[in-house]
DNA sequence: CTGAAAGCGCTTACAG
DNA sequence: CTGAAAGCGCTTACAG
């Protein structure tokens, strides 16, 4: 069913359809008899408007392209169903795609959403990709998602992620805490350089002095063996340790289990401090401190300026918007 | 850009062009000259062909939907991975979207990727809805994921849950266990019931009598308080209870909680058998039974069986198409 | 070996 | 109050 067959079957031009069709039959004063004629044709016989002619016509798609690093991981889908649900508000239908790190496979995306003309992209950039700028640079409608591109002025939507350490690591403090391990992976990363930074002024601005000693790095979230080793060597190196700061939820499990097993876990993680959590974590360590990145803001805002962008050109005057942490400080 | 500038530019007509870059300029006898200008010039200005016009003539998209249930709960976002990892070997682009268990949601979905014209559907359906039926009978493509519709001949794809449930609680009765409870949610879902009924059946062959108060239902899986209340309840009405059966996942982190706490735990879950895992069981419960659901097959299954309908237009001869899961029997 | 033309299903200036 | 016509950017039967 098209505009044209509904036309014909009802004696009208596929132009006075049309019309009515996109709300704009009073004001082009066609007659209510008409009008309801249409509508009701329509309802009953659910036709569904092809999307494709009238993007084609239009030169818009009312579609924005979002590029995750990974569909599987729950902190990417859950920034994907954010922007989704802003995008409802607006009209616009989001095509997820995920790179899974993989630079190729990133630009045949790119490409593949360009082909379907979308009006914009929401990007979780993997590393410095470099299409980035050139696609911004050719009038490309783009923002930046959880990670900024050092050195680039696209527009960005992230957490505080120094001020939440600096937070975190400050109430550590406040309870008595004076060696305080900081636990991080990926480290050159540039989030967890600034969790790095809000560690480091913390202790500054408390008069201690930071201890190398107490600076652990792990290649590998997900390598148990490895986990174990760097803090058994903690443990053996700061026999006083009394407080840890994760910089990822994703290393608190696995050192939960280490230090049951040395029989080292403190009351329910009281002097435990991690940046994000999983459900669990209520369960598991219901004392430990959590800045709980607010991931559902972070979508929406993202969308709300990809959209500001595309309809009216707006780029935000600041390139970056930065949304505080949930502090759960206990 | 468009195919009419490049042949202007190149003094060629929009079907030369066209012909070119469908890979059909040998069969037309498009001179090699022609054609290596085509390509040059598409290739330095990096052309993007603007598919909504190229499937508005083709009558086809080479697009599916993805309905899932919920975007931010691993499995079904593993689940989209897996089908948009396939769909690419096909050159299909898949729309993701969630109905987030929401009907209304759902139908508003379902009409906004017909109007963008989707060659076909995969769903994991939201009880049941009433459109599945109705789409198949007009000649739509769809297949549906994890959960089958009872009473409908739509072709789906899952797992094999009565078998698995089957053999892991064989395997714990093979150990020794006699009073071994199920432990499950959301009980009158299809898939709860068939994995209900592969405990009975291992009951039934081994020669022991089910118990009603080895049955335990709690409504919600995220309610720790109702779920600490249930096995409190079966701690004492069942003392010599000596192993457990999780239909899911989601009960198990719970209840390690909760044993944990009461000291009740055994060896790293030797008495517990659980369908699905997650990564961090590996660490908590390295000595759980466990059938892992292969969601990379059931999502990569799904998208063969789609193309092999829309593009053959073949209904395949069996409409259920079972995966067995890997089994961790230890 | 290449081109002119019709068609896919919409929208919208133009005309009456 | 309503319609005829051009255009969006492709594809492909038809013609030469």
């Amino acid at each position: 069913m098209s505009l044209g067959s509904i036309a014909e079957d009802l004696g009208l031009s596929k132009a006075t359809v049309s019309w009515v069709l996109s709300g704009q039959g009073d004001s082009r004063r066609i007659s209510p008899a008409t009008q309801k004629k249409v509508r009701d044709y329509v309802r009953e016989h659910n036709y569904q408007p092809n999307m494709l002619a009238r993007s084609l016509s239009l030169g818009v798609t009312k579609t924005v392209g979002l590029l995750i690093s990974s569909l599987a991981d729950p902190f990417y889908s859950s920034i994907a169903k954010s922007v989704v649900e802003e995008a409802e508000k607006y009209g616009y239908t989001v095509m997820i795609s995920s790179s899974e790190s993989d630079h190729d496979r990133e630009a045949a995306l790119v490409d593949s959403l360009n082909r379907r003309r979308v009006d914009g992209f929401i990007v979780t950039p993997t590393e410095g990709a470099a299409w980035l700028d050139e696609y911004v640079a050719g009038g490309g409608n783009l923002i930046l998602v959880d990670r900024p591109v050092p050195g680039s002025s696209i527009p960005y939507v992230g957490v505080d992620n120094e001020q939440s350490s600096y937070r975190l690591v400050s109430h550590l403090i406040g309870k008595g805490c004076r060696k305080i391990a900081i636990f991080t992976t990926a480290h050159n990363l540039v989030n967890m350089q600034a969790r790095h930074e809000g560690y480091l002024r913390a202790l500054k601005d408390a008069g201690i002095e930071p201890d190398e000693k107490l600076i652990r790095n792990v290649a590998s979230a997900a390598d148990q063996q490895m986990i174990e080793t760097e803090l058994s060597a903690l443990l053996a190196d700061v026999p006083d340790l009394d407080g840890i700061f994760f910089t990822t939820h994703v290393l608190v499990v696995p050192t939960y289990v280490y230090f049951s097993k040395v029989d080292k876990m403190d009351e329910g993680g009281n002097r435990w401090a991690c940046i994000h959590s999983l459900p669990e974590f209520e369960i598991l360590l219901p004392r430990m401190s959590i800045a709980q990145m607010n991931i559902a803001r972070v979508g929406a805002s993202a969308m709300d300026m990809l959209v500001a962008q595309i309809e009216q050109g707006i780029a935000p005057k600041e390139s970056k918007y930065i949304i505080e942490c949930e502090m759960k400080l206990r």
